[in-house]
Parts: structure tokens; sequence; C-alpha cells
DNA sequence: AGATGACCAAATGAGCGCATTTGGTCATAC
DNA sequence: GTATGACCAAATGCGCTCATTTGGTCATCT
């Protein structure tokens, strides 16, 4: 008996050589997004420079959004791991400080999720134009949130002030580092290594506590640092998934 | 003898009035372009709301352009002005850190200056939107150069940071807690004053050299914090002056 | 002289028609 | 089942017109 539809696994034709076709899409995506912008980039043109016919596309995501949408969230992943990478090789361990160095750098290296990041409607034309709601993901919501605490219970972090005022100091901090760069003048430009030193520094020294940690607090840091960066890798991970998975293909991109 | 021409001031009818009139329309100018942004503010708006003719305008300024750059100018001069009135009557004496705090909170202060400074074409339109050169005006780097460099021969701040380091820092920060301000959710946001705090504190963190200064040296920095102020005003208070003359329309408004 | 507002050239903006492009579909071919 | 590209409705962009507005001037009045 051939047992035809009795698969645990509806059989698709080479699950590999699909996915591979879907990053080869999103990587021309990419390329093209970051020379004409979102608004000048046409599935057309993707469908063409990746070698598929455009129907292909739609195999794949159920709109032009989502295909964005995908390629967005493919970066994030991939920053992320990248950070993750540089993190456990940290000599110092994973310190708050390591994180945000490694971040940032990750960050300045991926200008997707830096236009994103910025709102930048020069790259991301409408596709951000329309929704400048959501902008502050759910990433910057939970740092506020646990990790913060978490760093507050060990006092590895200041107790003087409140969640809400470090998150404020965080983010205007990070966000000012990567607004403020494209258009210091030409005397004034930075590395990008030394930027992100001196953004992780200016954090560090913003919201220290000074303390000298035991080597177990240092230790408990450390985890739950990156414990933080793992949950929200996963996250990144899970919506990343929606987005390229073929059976599901939700309508629900909220960054 | 009625001696017709040979006074040294050539005579025009009250001085005093003419500047009156000149702020009372600078006044209403201000109203409008925050009512209704740049754009959409025109000239018969602001000579009908002062209750002037259009024509009296151009007696004061030669163009539109002219008009608006006075505004800014004449707003930047206020602000610095309340800066210093803030400064000398600071208790812990004119430092860096009181400096930055009261600069941040008399920036929230001034949506027209604050525009200026983010590059707001909400607000300002075109007239960012033609020349977005400019902006980093003078005021930084002037702050960059000398005042920087004395604060650093004091040993007031730190030596292991070069000064466009360090001017990198205060652009970044400064820069950054302006543009997240408004974007935080509500939940998130702060009052004026904590974020001026905050903001002068994470300044003082990153670049404070951590030394206590003998009181010589707390008075030299007072001196040179003044100094350094002074300039900045004094030099704004010359542009203002070219803004409001009548016997020089210069065509020149470099912000 | 100082102030005014009618006046004008130029800019702006709304509306329209038309050609092209574009996102998305689906009958067809493999 | 999978991939394709011809196909279509809708969107976009462009050129144009026409009416209104606007920055700036200047003859006139005070």
């Amino acid at each position: 008996m051939t047992s035809p539809e009795t698969e645990a696994q509806p059989r698709r034709q080479d699950t590999t050589a699909r996915e591979e076709r879907a990053h080869r899409i999103l990587d021309t995506a990419a390329e093209l997004i970051l020379r004409w912008g979102y608004d000048k980039t046409t599935i057309d043109d993707i469908a063409r420079s990746a070698g598929v016919a455009k129907g292909t596309i739609y195999l794949h995501w159920k709109s032009r959004e989502a295909l964005f949408a995908a390629l967005l969230r493919r970066d994030r992943v991939a920053m992320l791991e990248e950070v993750r990478h540089a993190l456990v090789s940290e000599p110092d361990g994973a310190t708050p400080r390591a994180l945000f160095r490694h971040l940032a750098l990750a960050l300045m290296g991926r200008p997707l999720v830096k236009a994103a990041l910025l709102g930048d409607t020069e790259v991301l034309g409408k596709l951000i134009r329309l929704k400048p709601k959501v902008q502050t993901s759910a990433a910057l919501r939970s740092l506020s949130g646990g990790y913060l605490r978490t760093l507050r219970d060990h006092e590895a972090i200041r107790t003087d002030l409140s969640p809400v005022e470090q998150a404020n100091v965080i983010n205007a901090t990070l966000y000012g580092f990567f607004v403020i760069t494209p258009q210091m003048p030409d005397d004034h430009r930075l590395t990008d290594e030394r930027l992100a030193e001196l953004l992780a520094e200016t954090l560090h020294r913003a919201l220290d506590s000074g303390r000298t940690l035991s080597p177990e607090q240092t230790q408990a840091i450390a985890r739950a640092t990156l414990a933080f960066l793992d949950e929200t890798l996963g996250l990144a991970k899970e919506r990343l998934r929606l987005s390229l998975s073929t059976t599901d293909l939700g309508k629900d991109y909220a960054r």
C-alpha cells in the first residue's frame, strides 16, 4: 500500500529547497529595498532579480507587506543571534554593558532593523508612514519590564531611579546615538566600534549601581542577561517562523 | 534752525514703538506657526492677526523667510537668557551639569527652538526641508571647541575621551532625550523637570572626571561655564539684532 | 516721513483624463 | 502537487488646466 494521505507531515517537495528559495527571495528583496526604498521596490523587480515568477512569491507570502515583514523579522533574528554569539564569547561575561555594546554594534550593521527602529521613511516608506504605531515594539517593553527589574533586584543597577526612568534613559541614549550618527559633520565621525563602546559606557555610567558584585551575583546577572536575550530571540524567532511558514499565511504582522 | 539732515541718528519716529510692533508681529507669527506650521502660515494671516497691513511687515523684514529667521533667533535668545538667569541663581553654582539641566528644561519650553534643533519638518516645513545643512549650528561647534577643552584642562571632565568623542556623547544624549520624549507611551512619560534632571545626570556621569575639585577649580569652572554661555548668548543676540534692524535687511540668515 | 492695501506675477493646489504600473489571481503547463 | 506568467482591477504617476492663494511691490494717502 502506498498509504497516500496518512503521512504525518503533509508531504511537500523538498522542504529545504523551498526554504532556500524563500531566503533567496528575501535576499533579493533586502538588496532592492536598501537601494530603492520600500515604495519603489516592486514584487516584479524582486521576482525577476530572484529568478522566479511572480506567482511563486505568492506561494510564500500572502501579500507584499507580508514579504517585507518577513524580511524585517529575519534581519532582526539574525541580529539578535549575532548579539548572542558575541555575548557568550565575551571575556567579561554577559554584563548589561556588554549587551548594550554588542546590541549597538550589531544594529549598526543592520540597516533594515535600524530603519525600523528609527522609523526611517526614506527606506521603509509607506510601510511605516501608514502605521507609526507599534514602533516601540515588544522588545523594549519587555526590556523595561522584566529584565530591568531583575537587574534592580540584584542591585546591579541603581535603585534610586524608577524602572520607567531607567527605560527613558536607555531609550533616549540608544536612540540618540543612532539618530545623531549619520548627521554628524565628517570631522566628528567615529567608527561603529567606538560609537558602540561610547554608548555602552554612557549607559553603564548612567545606570550602574557602582557596587562590587560577588561572583555569585555576577553569575546571576550574566544568566539573567542571557535569559533576557534568549527570550527576546525566541519571540523574534517565533514571529519569523510565522512569516515563513506556508501553511499559515497569517495576516497579523504587528512588527 | 531746524538742522534738517545733520542729525547723527537718521530721525525715525519712535524707535520704541517700532520695536514693540516688530515684537507684536513676531508674537503673532509664533502663535500661528505653532498652530498651523510654517508652510500654512501666510504673511496675510500674520498681518491680519497682528493688526497691521501687509506692507508694514515688509518695512521690518525683507522677506517671509527673514521674518521667521528673526522669530527663531528671538526665541533662541530668550531661551539662553532664561538659562543664564537660572544658572546664576543656582545654589550649586554654574556647573556643567546645571548648565545641561537648565538648557534641557528651557529647550522643552521652546517648541520653536526645539523644532529647529530636531529639524522638525512638521512645524518648520520648507524652511528646513530646503536647507537641512547648517542645522548643527555654531553653538554646538563652539561647544565642542573651546568650552570642552577648558573643562578638560581643568580636569573637570574625563581626559580619556577625545573632545570629538565627548561631543558625540553630548549630542547623542541631548538629541535622544528630545526625540524620544514625544513618542514614549503614555505610562512611561515623565515630567519635563524630571527628564531634564535625568539628562543632566546622564551626561554628568558620562563625562565627569569624578575627582574632587578645589574651590578655586570649582570657581574656574563656573566662570568658564558662564563665559561660554555668555559667548553663545552674545552671538545669538548679534544675530537677532541683524534680524531686527531696519537699516540692514541683510540676506544672510544662516540659522 | 510712515503706513496702507490694491495690485501683479508667480506659486500652489485641486481636479481631471489618460497611460502605465502594480499587487494579486488563476487557468494552464509541467 | 508545483511553478508559471498572462491577465485584471485598482493604484499610481504624469501632464495639463484652471481657479485661488501668496509673497512682494508701489502708488497713494496720511
